[in-house]
DNA sequence: ATCAGTGCAAACGATTTGCACCTCG
DNA sequence: CGAGGTGCAAATCGTTTGCACTGAT
């Protein structure tokens, strides 16, 4: 949590206040985050300094193609996120009803073969995400209706 | 292909003759379609008639309201299309290089039970996305790059 | 000193909305 | 006839871009 080795950051990328700050509100993000809650993230935790939207894009974009963040969509509504590339993927589960996301332990696919369904496709990756009713939204429901 | 049997429309829908375009425009589609290419297509079918493109998306919202239509967001670029709800699901693979979208002939899901992984989530859909190489395209950058 | 990075404001594409008119049932 | 549907133009949202200036290397 109070991490504060370097960070080791791509070669010849100027390391600048703001991107220092976009990379500290990834680095200490829970969950993927748009670019506005990040822009948001970083007006709160640097207070006062001078900021553009603009730059928060811009260097999400540049931190995509060094590889250091991952941009995702997410199917239910196609909100756009970002996130810090730490190896490794995340599925979720989406609630239907109160729209939490809610994180899947592992991957289904680590126990299952693809190759036969996609002939002469090679599979490098994939997204997945599954809908339905978290436990209380559940209850909710068969509370209200019988 | 000349079925042309009378549609069974929702009740207290008024079938307009802009809705009944959008509706043939969908049923001839072979893939999802964005609202713009099925306005696009629309007025190629109804040469003359006046359109507008929020009419377009004002009826997809409304099929989409009454099951008629699903909406979709595509992971890879967050295109959102719009397709007939013919019961069933599709899953495709995405080719990174050229950007086909192969329909997977089968769901990977029919062979695995989600019970386990997702404990007190109750699982009533699923979206699915593969990435990777056509044929094609694997071909091409084999020869390519050594 | 140089050139990548930045702030700002304007441009953009996709989608939505307010309003007056039109038309299906 | 009347509610619901439509066309049009303007508004909105998330994102991108042109330009002149600034700051990291």
């Amino acid at each position: 949590m109070n991490d504060k080795r370097e960070i080791r950051y791509p070669e010849g990328m100027k390391w600048t206040r703001q991107r220092k700050n976009v990379y500290e509100v990834l680095q200490e993000a829970t969950e993927p985050l748009s670019a506005v809650q990040i822009y948001r993230l970083v007006e709160e935790l640097a207070e006062g300094e001078e900021y553009a939207l603009s730059t928060v894009y811009r260097i999400l974009a540049a931190f995509e193609e060094r590889g250091l963040v991952s941009k995702d969509t997410w199917m239910g509504d196609g909100t756009v996120v970002y996130e810090l590339n730490r190896g490794g993927h995340t599925h979720y589960a989406v609630c239907l009803e109160c729209h939490k996301r809610i994180a899947l332990p592992s991957c289904p696919f680590a126990h299952i073969r693809l190759g036969r369904e996609t002939g002469d496709f090679t599979v490098t990756g994939h997204k997945l995400e599954l809908y339905g009713y978290c436990r209380e939204c559940k209850a909710e429901k068969e509370r209200t209706e019988p």
